[in-house]
RNA sequence: GCCCGAGUGGUGAAAUGGUAGACACGAAGGACUCAAAAUCCUUUGCCCCUUAAAGGCGUGCCGGUUCGAGUCCGGCCUCGGGCACCA
């Protein structure tokens, strides 16, 4: 009989669907385990052979600690509101909704081939409006939260509402955009307009003007993290800078919890350094200039890290954005400066990304007063200074700061080394070392002294305070689109109010036309009798990341209708354990999901402060392009290691038509009409194809469908290889090279238990031989399992069934644990052969087999020989020597290859304070 | 520019500071077969050598620590990833 694995993973894929063999319940008489996976954007192009990757990773680590007695959860859904469906929806007509559930379907199918062991009843789709529900409720959660920098948690507006209406704005510690003050009476006073402006600078959820990323050809406000290189990630279309008012998440108030946080975490060191970089914290001082403008005189406060250089100073520098700008700037240099402000604004991102190398400026025609030295410095204006970092404004040091000097360089202004030695001829010196000098009572200090020094005296004098910043801003929540949340916010008389709970979900409308209007309106404005209550309802959409910030949650308990998630189900499922997913997500989900749990964390919904114990980073898989060479002006084709004799033009052939690099060629004379006379230069008889590792994509014909793999070697053979490949971590082209190794490994195993007619299983007693391969197999998996090393798992297999092969061993006592080892890897076989073993419920309930050390280790014995006082050894006798001959080797410090027996080969390592091994060849 | 990570056969890759290249692919040779597929066996880092034995060289480069370094330390080179006027 041999290994068919269509009938078995078909066969066996219909149980488990049947029997719901996979459906997790809350049970808390066993310990839980949570592994999650990135939920995947259902595209048009369905999966690709990259996709599965992390998910077969998952798959199998969820299976073994079902195996280990877990309670496993792990639950698969869709991220399904979202960009490319729209953009197809504006070109067809076709609603969103329809295409969004096509690829959906074709993604579930794909999916299910690959024998996942989800939990398909917890299925969660962020478009469905019994899930968006609960992502509108946190919205108007966060919407009546402020959050409370003394008690460093967010808090109830009312509670805030209550503050003001007693003592104004006495006491306040609330996170906002702008430090306002006023008095109960004045609070009381103000219209209800006004309370609600003067509420949006406190609350979590809140409308402001922000400079935004804006992308004319989209349509539609972009966050950082969808903007790369001054273009949009989705699409790659021009974005610029523009003013808008918009819906904005106060993530920034969390930057300190979302830094110390990552110490509770275990993610790699790579991915915490970048959520540390994007973050972003630096411990600075904030400095007064008083600045002068004829008779004006204005304070200005500047963040610096380096008050120790301030006896350096030779100017000031402002965002061309700061308020300062206008307040500043004298008549003389009124017209110079307009212009300059009117060539910065019309430049967009690109062009500033792409010219940061160009120093620009103008003078304001006012002085700042260097509050340690009384001396008056000119004030600039300059686009290197951002407006939105610290205060929009800079003391310049330019022998210390590089982009300082180049600006003094730039416009000759004067440098001052303040460091003892350093030359600054030619650039700037930068380091954080080195004595002081020209810097009054700082003089002579090191640098790291004379930071503090110089805090210290600042603080003391009332000219500055210790200030900690940081680069992380607050997210912009509006987008102009369709295909995403409504806000649960209508306005009434011009007032953001949230929709009461009742009126949960608000649904999409439908539209006739998914693009903004005439006038420039999101597409929501198109819908008829877009209100509540006679109120006009808000016509932006959440952001892609609104409805992944909270799926975990959602998970645990999806068909709850009066809860995101139960408290009780919450307490017992926690967080998720593992999280497996791409580095992609690493400054934009990964920090969203991380706010969006601490807020709700706060507020006691849930009771983990981190969503994500342990995350591992799948690698990408890259396309591996194929390339025939045709012979220029003919259609002639001249196989790769011919090439160079001809002059020849590269081009791409599908890799569906090339194995091992060698070209179908009927197929290829097949593939397109223009090919179909085609003919061949080969060398020994074949066609060789170059290659080249470029993105998986269609247009360089290298998109591998799981699904093709899953006809010609199964489903169990494309988990065992996209393992196999490789570290997870790794990124690596996809290449099918190699998986026939796999896929005959997995024949191998099945002629232990059938040859080509019958079933070969006995119920005889092991021998110690195959009982120590069995265990050796059972302590690798168990301990590289852990470590995630999956590769060398497979290897182990291999080595442990060619011993068995070899052995001839059929016994069940050695295959029944075998097959359970394997259930992870590779489910559909092994569940045959479970139930061909005589087994009646599924391999799904099995016991991971215990490991007894002393089957691999019986052979072995440990001497405690002295050297130097201290030494031990560790000698194998299994197959070589005696005790005798050991200890002569050791006494007389043998180090060199030996006979010992005439035919083995015996190496002695001897190792003061450590061990010896006996090493057989 | 700054911050991470990685460099090992023809290929994918293994190696708690202790036999470098496990395992697999590919390749070469052989067995079975009318033949093919499938399967099995042998060889396979490089150099010297007719072969074998024996030897020499080998983990990007240069040094160091150590009885012993792919692994640890210092300095370079190359590649990949992230951030980028963040004061």
């Amino acid at each position: 009989m041999d290994y068919n694995f269509r009938e078995i993973e078909q066969k066996w894929q219909t149980y488990w669907a049947e029997n719901h063999t996979y459906q997790a319940k809350e049970d808390p008489s066993r310990p839980k385990f949570y592994v999650l996976d990135m939920f995947p954007y259902p595209s048009g192009a369905g999966l690709h052979v990259g996709h599965p990757l992390g998910y077969i990773a998952s798959d199998i680590y969820s299976r073994y600690k079902r195996l280990k007695g877990f309670n496993v959860l792990h639950p698969m859904g869709y991220d399904s509101f979202g960009l490319p469906a729209e953009q197809y929806a504006i070109q067809t007509g076709q609603h969103p909704e329809v295409t969004t559930n096509q690829n959906i379907a074709r993604y579930r199918q794909q999916l299910d081939r690959i024998g996942f062991s989800y939990d398909w009843n917890r299925e969660v789709r962020t478009c469905d409006p019994g899930y968006y529900k609960w992502t509108q409720w946190a919205f108007i959660k966060m919407f009546e939260s402020y959050y409370d920098t003394a008690k460093a948690k967010a808090c109830p507006v009312a509670d805030l509402v209550a503050a003001f209406e007693a003592n104004g704005t006495e006491g306040i510690t609330a996170a906002c955009e702008q430090t306002l003050n006023f008095t109960a009476e004045q609070w009381k006073a103000y219209s209800e307009q006004e309370k609600s402006k003067i509420l949006m600078n406190y609350r979590i959820a809140y409308q402001g003007e922000t400079s935004v990323n804006w992308c004319p050809k989209l349509g539609t406000v972009l966050a950082n993290d969808e903007v790369k290189d001054g273009l949009s990630v989705r699409g790659g279309y021009p974005v610029e800078q523009k003013k808008m008012t918009q819906w904005q998440l106060r993530v920034s108030a969390y930057a300190e919890r979302l830094l110390t946080g990552l110490d509770t975490v275990d993610w790699t060191d790579s991915l915490k350094e970048m959520q540390r970089n994007w973050i972003g914290r630096s411990y600075g001082t904030e400095v007064n200039f008083k600045c002068v403008n004829g008779d004006f005189e204005k304070d200005v406060t500047i963040f610096t890290t380096r008050v120790d250089t301030i006896f350096g100073v030779t100017f000031m520098v402002l965002a061309p954005e700061s308020d300062l700008v206008a307040e500043l700037t004298s008549p003389e240099q009124k017209a110079e400066v307009e212009e300059y402000l009117a060539y910065v604004k019309k430049k967009t991102e690109r062009e500033r990304i792409a010219e940061t190398k160009t120093v620009t400026g103008v003078f304001s025609g006012s002085y700042g007063i260097n509050p340690l030295t009384g001396e008056k410095v000119p004030v600039w204006i300059s686009e290197y200074v951002l407006a939105g970092y610290g205060t929009g404004a800079i003391m310049a040091v330019p022998a210390h700061d590089s982009r300082d000097y180049a600006f003094a360089k730039k416009f000759n202004l004067p440098i001052i080394p303040i460091i003892e030695g350093c030359d600054v001829s030619e650039q700037s010196f930068d380091a954080k070392e080195g004595k002081m000098c020209n810097s009054g009572f700082l003089n002579g200090m090191e640098v790291k002294e004379a930071i503090e020094a110089a805090k210290d005296y600042a603080e003391a004098n009332g000219l500055g305070r210790r200030k900690t910043n940081y680069r992380l801003r607050d997210a912009i929540f509006s987008r102009q689109r369709y295909w995403g949340e409504p806000f649960p916010i209508y306005y009434k008389d011009g007032i953001p109010t949230p929709l009461p709970m009742e009126a949960l979900p608000l649904t999409l409308p439908e539209i006739s036309e998914f693009k903004p209007t005439e006038t420039g309106e999101p597409p929501l404005a198109r819908a008829k009798d877009w209100t509540y209550n006679g109120y006009p309802l808000e016509t932006s959409t959440m952001p892609g990341f609104a409805g992944s910030s909270a799926y975990y949650l959602r998970y645990m308990d999806p068909h709850n209708d009066s809860a995101l998630v139960d408290k009780d189900v919450d307490g017992y499922w926690k967080n998720v354990d593992l999280y497996i997913g791409g580095t992609e997500h690493a400054t934009g989900h990964l920090i969203y999901s991380r706010f969006w749990n601490k807020f709700l964390y706060d507020l006691g919904y849930v009771c983990e402060e981190e969503p994500f114990q342990k995350l591992i980073n799948q690698g990408m898989i890259q396309g591996r392009s194929n390339f025939v060479y045709r012979i220029v002006g003919t259609n002639k084709f001249v196989s790769c290691g011919l090439k160079d004799q001809y002059e020849t033009q590269e081009i791409h052939v599908d890799i569906n038509i090339v194995r091992n690099d060698r070209l179908d060629t009927e197929a290829f004379k097949a593939w397109r009409p223009e090919f179909n006379n085609a003919e061949f230069v080969l060398e020994n008889g074949e066609y060789i194809c170059g290659w080249a590792v470029e993105k998986m994509s269609k247009s360089m014909f290298n998109v591998v469908n799981p699904d093709v793999i899953c006809d010609t070697y199964g489903a169990d053979t494309l988990r065992l290889y996209e393992m196999f490949l490789g570290p997870i971590e790794q990124s690596k082209p996809w290449d099918t090279k190699g998986i026939d190794g796999v896929n005959r490994f997995l024949k191998k195993l099945w002629r232990l238990f059938y040859d080509r007619e019958n079933y070969l299983v006995t119920d005889e007693k092991a021998t110690p031989e195959e009982l120590k391969t069995l265990h050796k197999l059972i302590g690798k998996e168990q301990a590289d399992i852990e470590a995630f090393s999956y590769n060398t798992t497979i290897s182990a297999f291999m080595i442990a069934v060619n011993e068995l092969t070899e052995l001839k061993c059929s016994k069940k006592e050695i295959l029944e644990p075998v097959v359970v080892l394997l259930s992870p890897f590779a489910p559909h076989v092994a569940e045959e052969l479970w139930h061909v073993l005589g087994n009646e419920t599924s391999v799904t309930d099995a016991k991971f087999p215990e490991y007894v050390e002393a089957y691999t280790v019986e052979n072995s014995c440990t001497y405690a020989v002295s050297f130097n006082g201290k030494t031990r050894f560790t000698v194998d006798l299994s197959k070589s020597m005696g005790k005798d001959e050991v200890e002569a080797h050791v006494r007389g410090m043998e180090q060199t290859a030996k006979y010992v027996d005439g035919k083995t080969i015996v190496k002695v390592i001897v190792v003061p304070g450590k061990i010896v091994n006996i090493v057989v060849k």
